[in-house]
DNA sequence: CGCGTTGACAGTCACGTTTCTGCATGATCG
DNA sequence: CGATCATGCAGAAACGTGACTGTCAACGCG
């Protein structure tokens, strides 16, 4: 302890740094980077020695020195698309709380930890955290910010199928077409006669493959499509929507909504009607939420399987920024599961459809 | 340009520094960070000139060597507690997305981003992220993650006011003796004569001080106390805990759910038991869902105003990261608000209390 | 016995930025 | 007209870490 005195100048109390450690521990900076890296080739009594010694200090690594220098931060940004006036819909409906939940955990299992930035943040905010990789969750047509980032060389893994020539690195999505074949044939075999739809404005690949599917499924049938589309971030546009579904001159006798409200808005549209749930409507709609599960009747769902996609997704990703190119295809498909419950399933299939009637009081 | 190759020796192609933009401006890295900061004494037209080189190479200031030399990093902590064996309940309830909703917004707005990190993870991912600040929401007694944390010196500040001794820098909360006593009064209003409640067995603050002011409230009015307590992270407890409550013999005629599930859950039950809400049954439940609303009947419910509480959340710490020690006192109060709905309300006041019934099918 | 080899460490540079200090140049004032 | 001063900018020192290079001793081998 000559003159060994170089912790005076650094940083605040409070703080040790690497050059206190090896002070303290009498080596250098070197066998104390090496020790508690374990890269070196260092004798283990050394190492347990610098360990200790560290541990008695308090010392932990600057991220920020780290990073600079390795240039991995281990943060993982997770960008949600804008809608509306909104700021954005984080975590709106029960599917990206569950699908974050399940990134999160999954990220921090690998050692990574999730950054949360809107898409619409200002540009500053964007260029001011260190990111490794970014997840986006159903990116729009022409997204700027996704295009910055990939020509930057960061890897970007979408959650649902990019739209036009989107530059993703990967992606991992459901197959929505086949989801909502199957719901359509799952309510034609329970007696549907006319299966009408309730979806969104909004240009997203998921909101366009189902509406697209549909469609298409009507046409083989011989059906003609019945809908209503609304703007999907706005709560009470969905019940309104519900409401113009059920009163149409044609109204379908089986309904499919594409988001999560959708089912208690058109279960509450069917009473104001007075239409039975299942008898007079069978009702499936697309959510995450248990309250399907226990409202009167309880309502048939698709899950997309959120927890799968999110773990998957970040498996991807981290995959992508380790250079471990996976000899899996950058393209992952997550099957969706159809909880069949009492709102869709109809003991004795109706042959005829019963005309509108006026909304009632309660 | 005489020999300012200076760029030829730094990183990978695509990433250019401040030293390319100020070779290529033909002035000083000094000139350049004063410029794109604001921060010197420089003609506009230079400032211009270098803004405008710095546009045309794409250059974005390395965020890890920033945040090494101010010491800052721009990023907030969000830890939840942990409940059971589930990793974290992040979002598991609507509050907690509203919450982490209007705090990325409001951090966002701040230039701040939030960085999701589970209280039960590993050390090494907590000192491999260098944080501003903290928010922890609803923060478990002795949690060590807190200690170390204030003990780094970093700005803590808790959504939930802290348990016994915790050291956090400030906190927001709800006043919810004052919301749980009103809506005791509410109910009794309505006619209730002996109200239940549904609490859990999590030794939170939130759960220990409304189930405190229930029984206050129950030895004040002479009433004893019917409660049941469940595991508020497990969903089919709790409606098995709501069953519970209904079969009591001491059937309650009213009841107050601590959690967002109750709601459905006791509707569940109370139809299960052939009780009818209100008239047999008043409902009130805490929860920010919106499919309360268009439940058959309409259930009451609490709104704990999570978007004002995560934006009061932010706004404190933040402060206190830049130091602006604001007038406001360090402890806050977010008034809560009841959504009074037709669950709660009844016209004729019942006089007796019916016995309970037996589950019927369905 | 001399030389190459290997283990165990120390010194030093670089990551990219911010910021302090300092040197010119022109303007201003006594 | 010379000294003072504000102005505009350049140079260089950190921030804390990781990695490369270099040094010194011990040891094996011819």
């Amino acid at each position: 302890m000559s003159r060994a005195e170089t912790s005076r100048r650094g940083s605040r109390p409070g703080r040790a740094g690497i050059r206190d450690v090896a002070a303290a521990a009498g080596v250098s900076i070197t066998t104390v980077s090496d020790a508690l890296n374990g890269k070196g080739r260092l004798p283990d009594a050394t190492r347990r020695h610098v360990r200790e010694v560290a541990d008695r200090l308090g010392y932990r690594p600057s991220a920020a020195a780290r990073t600079l220098r390795t240039g991995k931060s281990g943060l993982i940004g997770l960008t949600v698309t804008t809608y509306g006036d909104e700021p954005f819909t984080f975590t709106e409906f029960a599917y990206f709380a569950e699908m974050a939940r399940a990134a999160t955990s999954a990220a921090l299992a690998r050692g990574y930890a999730l950054v949360i930035l809107p898409a619409t943040s200002r540009h500053d905010v964007w260029s001011n955290v260190a990111l490794d990789g970014t997840v986006v969750i159903d990116p729009s047509d022409h997204d700027p910010v996704v295009s910055e980032l990939v020509r930057q060389g960061l890897p970007v893994v979408s959650d649902g199928r990019p739209a036009g020539s989107l530059p993703v690195t990967a992606w991992v999505d459901n197959d929505h077409e086949a989801a909502v074949l199957g719901i359509l044939d799952h309510l034609a075999d329970a007696g549907a006669r006319r299966i009408g739809l309730l979806t969104g404005t909004t240009t997203d690949t998921y909101t366009h493959l189902s509406t697209t599917a549909y469609l298409r499924w009507c046409e083989r049938v011989g059906q003609d499509p019945v809908y209503e589309a609304y703007p999907a971030h706005d709560p009470c546009a969905g019940a309104v929507a519900a409401d113009r579904l059920l009163a149409r001159p044609d109204r379908p006798d089986a309904v499919y909504g594409l988001f999560d409200p959708n089912g208690t808005d058109l279960l509450a549209a069917a009473r104001r009607y007075g239409l039975r749930v299942p008898e007079d409507l069978l009702l499936v709609c697309c959510s995450e939420s248990t309250v399907y599960a226990s409202t009167e009747p309880p309502i048939t769902t698709l899950s997309l399987k959120p927890r799968r996609i999110g773990t998957a997704v970040i498996q991807v990703l981290i995959d992508a920024i380790e250079g471990l190119h996976s000899d899996q295809p950058v393209e992952q498909v997550i099957p969706t599961e159809l909880i069949v419950r009492t709102s869709s399933q109809r003991r004795p299939p109706r042959t005829t459809v019963s005309p509108p009637r006026s909304p009632e009081g309660e």
